[in-house]
RNA sequence: GCCCUCCUAGCUCAAUUGGCAGAGCAGCUGACUCUUAAUCAGCGGGUUGUAGGUUCGAGUCCUACGGGGGGCACCA
């Protein structure tokens, strides 16, 4: 196979390859279009095919990384003796940076490992070699094969002996220096920013480690992957507005789930006892620097567990993560540090309050009036609504974290079990990163009873907009079959990833966000 | 949905109070066999997001629209 793929091969220097007459560029330049920068490279891509080279190039088999070729040793050169032979090895990448030097050309090359100098000698490749590589542009991918050594100036090069071409580029790429700063360019056009912003392949890359490393984790804890529906009759297991789609055939409306949950709990009730999954959820809301329409979440339960369970799993899953990247627990963000080092405080909702809004939080009157001087309009809310505004105007965003906050008023979490000891006290925590929330578990409530009378409590104060909520009679029959207590456990893997790899914007670590059609 | 703000060459950015739209990179031509964002000489490249308006004159001021960014609202 790899002998057949061989042949296909096109090099640049093979000894017959013909030099373009003079005439022949002539009309090549007259036949130019003046203002176009693509015209010249699709006048260069014509030069290339008629040479007898594939402008798109073949299959290129056992080329090196380029991080790996970095890390080859070289020999020892010996006084008085001849120069040691250089290894040979070969490279795939894209061309992204030129200097030409008379007779003798240098190029950067790129991979998705690193970036590597090669240099092209007229000498060394011959008059209709010579002819091909000064058509090279930037941008375009090409194979290099060639002897490892160093530079005058000790560069690290591989010095050509034939080079393979494997795609031109017609589009000229952008500012050698700066790169593509365009923000919405760089969303719209990833390709551009990834080929040519490596911080931002390095991030994308390194959203991947952190997803392996979760399905790593979860695995060695003994939990299994599942896959539930995303197309959803009924949208539940979060308070958000869906996305609404049909299907033809069954005539049949139907929402993008806003979270996975009530299916996973139907898995605990069928006996799987540890199960998560990592997916996409849909939510029809704003958008903003921490909110993206679609996003991708983790959802883990573990039956007999409970919230403490899910604490020490969320631990092993960033820690695991972190890791994965590179193993670094003070991490910048932004001008400041986070110091992921676990174990990470556990406090509770109510301390957390005292503490930092300096109120009693069982004393509704102090609480209001605190409310009031903070701004927030109190007249006919509840005071456990209230107690909930003012923490978040006064805790969160104070919260250098990783901290986890528990036990949560019961008021605001309707579906999680409450204390045994303490039923005006859920048994939630969140876990905050500089006023982000990046993760959210409950000890799951199980008891059918309770499950529908909240439906129905929560129907009853649906707002019109908001009317597509339904009740989910299903879930709340699987629920009667008996589901074993269970932590539950809520990971924004995007958001995650925006801690982790320092990005202020969740779009940064969206490949391609949600974006306004072009024009 | 509301408020603020940005949009100039392929890319990165200038343009004084409203007064002839510029530079660097990239491109093209030429020189150069060890460069490092190579350098040097020369050349080309624009419906200033779109449509109106004010003005003798608009990249600049006004209005609407489109797109982006930030904020608010929304968001267990």
């Amino acid at each position: 196979m790899a002998l057949t793929e061989n042949r296909h091969w096109l090099k640049f220097w093979l000894k017959s390859a013909p030099v373009p007459s003079a005439s022949t560029q002539g009309l090549v330049m007259s036949e130019e279009t003046p203002d176009s920068l693509e015209a010249a490279r699709l006048e260069k891509l014509r030069k290339i095919e008629a040479l007898g080279l594939d402008p798109w190039g073949r299959r290129f088999d056992d080329h090196q990384a380029i991080e790996s070729v970095r890390q080859v040793a070289l020999p020892e050169k010996v006084e008085g003796a001849d120069e040691p032979p250089r290894p040979r090895v070969r490279i795939a990448g894209r061309i992204v940076l030129k200097r030409g030097q008379g007779k003798v050309a240098f190029l950067q090359v790129r991979d998705w490992t690193g970036t590597i100098q090669a240099m092209i000698g007229k000498n060394q490749v011959g008059e209709g070699g010579w002819a091909i590589a000064s058509e090279l542009d930037l941008g375009d991918l090409i194979g290099v094969d060639g002897g490892l050594g160093l530079t005058k100036t000790g560069e690290l090069t591989v010095f050509a002996e034939s080079l393979t071409f494997l795609g031109k580029s017609l589009l000229p790429p952008p500012e050698k220096w700066h790169g593509l700063t365009d923000i919405e360019k760089r969303s719209r056009q990833r390709y551009v920013d990834l080929a040519h912003n490596p911080e931002s392949l390095q991030a994308f890359l390194g959203r991947s480690k952190v997803v392996s490393a979760f399905r790593k984790v979860l695995g060695e804890k003994g939990f299994v992957e599942v896959e539930t529906p995303t197309m959803q009759a009924i949208a539940g297991g979060a308070a958000a507005k869906p996305f609404i789609t049909h299907h033809n055939t069954l005539d049949l409306d139907l929402f993008l789930r806003i979270a996975p949950e009530l299916y996973l709990k139907r898995l605990l009730v069928g006996g799987m006892e540890r199960v998560f999954e990592i997916g996409r959820v849909y939510r029809n809301e704003g958008i903003s620097p921490k909110h993206n329409p679609e996003f991708t979440m983790l959802e883990a339960y573990q039956a007999y567990g409970d919230y403490h369970a899910m604490m020490d799993l969320t631990e092993a899953l960033i820690v695991g993560a972190i890791e994965a990247l590179d193993g670094v627990y003070r991490r910048p963000w932004g001008e400041d540090m986070v110091d992921f080092t676990p174990p990470w405080p556990r406090r509770t909702y109510f301390d957390l309050f005292r503490e930092y809004a300096g109120v009693e939080p069982t004393d509704s009157e102090a609480v209001r009036i605190k409310a009031e001087s903070l701004g927030i309009a109190t007249a006919g809310k509840d005071p456990d609504v209230i107690v909930s505004e003012v923490f978040e105007e006064t805790v969160e965003d104070a919260l250098h974290g990783p901290i986890f906050v528990i036990d949560y008023p019961a008021a605001i979490c309707p579906l999680t079990k409450r204390k045994a000891s303490d039923p005006a006290v859920a048994e939630r925590f969140e876990l905050f990163v500089r006023g982000i929330e990046l993760a959210n578990a409950y000890t799951e409530l199980n008891d059918p009873l309770l499950q529908e009378k909240l439906f129905q409590g929560q129907l009853a104060g649906q707002k019109a907009e908001d009317s597509m909520a339904k009740m989910d009679d299903d879930f709340v029959r699987a629920l009667k079959h008996a589901m074993p207590p269970a932590g539950g456990l809520g990971v924004g893997i995007d958001r995650l990833c925006m801690l982790l790899l320092n990005k202020a914007s969740i779009r940064d670590v969206i490949l391609f966000p949600l974006m306004r059609p072009e024009q």
